[in-house]
DNA sequence: ACATATTACTTTGATATCAAAGTATTTCAA
DNA sequence: TTGAAATACTTTGATATCAAAGTAATATGT
């Protein structure tokens, strides 16, 4: 293999983590300011758009393995955030529900969501950027796939 | 801000971050058969192509801030990866030099990065991984521009 | 020279994250 | 119907990561 992928410039992958740690430490920096943390968020994003969903599933959604999630929701759960309910149905289950505090914490905070990526997207064009998530996804179903098989 | 800049699928930050994740993880499953840490990885990544710098140097080109650094190399340095020296010209400094176990690794491991790069970059033309790459690059620079504003 | 500012690193306390092993509940096949 | 398998969650122990405050060494202005 020609040094082309592992120069670090030209590694898909330390660009990708490049970054998401930009965005990430910006969007620490926005929501310290409501005292909610990067982990909180990215639960929130998944449960302002459907509730109710078991810890499985917002795991899945979240990008977060199961036990990541046990310990997020617990500290949540703590911070009065969300609530878990067993299914009456499956008592396995317990399903998460936001209280009414972290309903509130929507409007302020869900444009700052379009904010950073118009903040991260200025002065790129639009079909670079859509070039860009393409890509992004792509590749993830491809690491994905390569995880999945070993 | 139209809710584009907020569906996930079109969000530049959740994208990345997912992109990042599925990288780190298939990393992971790679290095451990070989017993290093994706934290070691990233460091040795700069140390292979220069040593000596000092931790402040090091922190910067591993994308880590200066406590992290100090950190991750303590733990290289009980696993016999890295030396540290005191710069004989400021005694503030810390050079950071690699141990021969660290540089018999390099052949090993190096090509790995270029098989994950690889793998993920299957499928997707040339031109589109170009402007990924140019497009990352560029998102950064506005993120970290932000970030040092406040 | 000496007090102050700057620089380089370290410590501390916190969140974020995972894999592996463990527990509780439900499903399914004989 | 009952024991094994599958499912859903939790616990445990480890790494990764940072901000803020702290320590040590050097540089600077007077």
């Amino acid at each position: 293999m020609a040094p082309s992928t592992s120069d670090p410039d030209r590694s898909y992958g330390y660009q990708s983590r490049a970054t998401h740690r930009a965005f990430d430490r910006l969007l620490q920096q926005h929501l310290r300011q409501h005292g909610l943390t990067n982990g909180y968020w990215y639960v929130l994003r998944v449960l302002w758009e459907e509730e109710g969903m078991s810890q499985r599933e917002l795991a899945r959604a979240s990008n977060l393995t199961e036990s990541s999630a046990v310990i997020m929701l617990d500290g949540m759960q703590r911070a009065g955030l969300v609530a878990r309910r067993k299914d009456p149905a499956d008592g396995r289950r317990q399903r998460v529900f936001l209280t009414a505090k972290a309903k509130r914490l929507k409007p302020k905070l869900l444009p700052v969501a379009g904010e950073l990526n118009a903040l991260a997207a200025s002065g790129i064009a639009a079909e670079d950027l859509a070039t860009y998530l393409a890509v992004a996804h792509r590749m993830r179903a491809n690491l994905v796939a390569a995880l999945e098989t070993g």
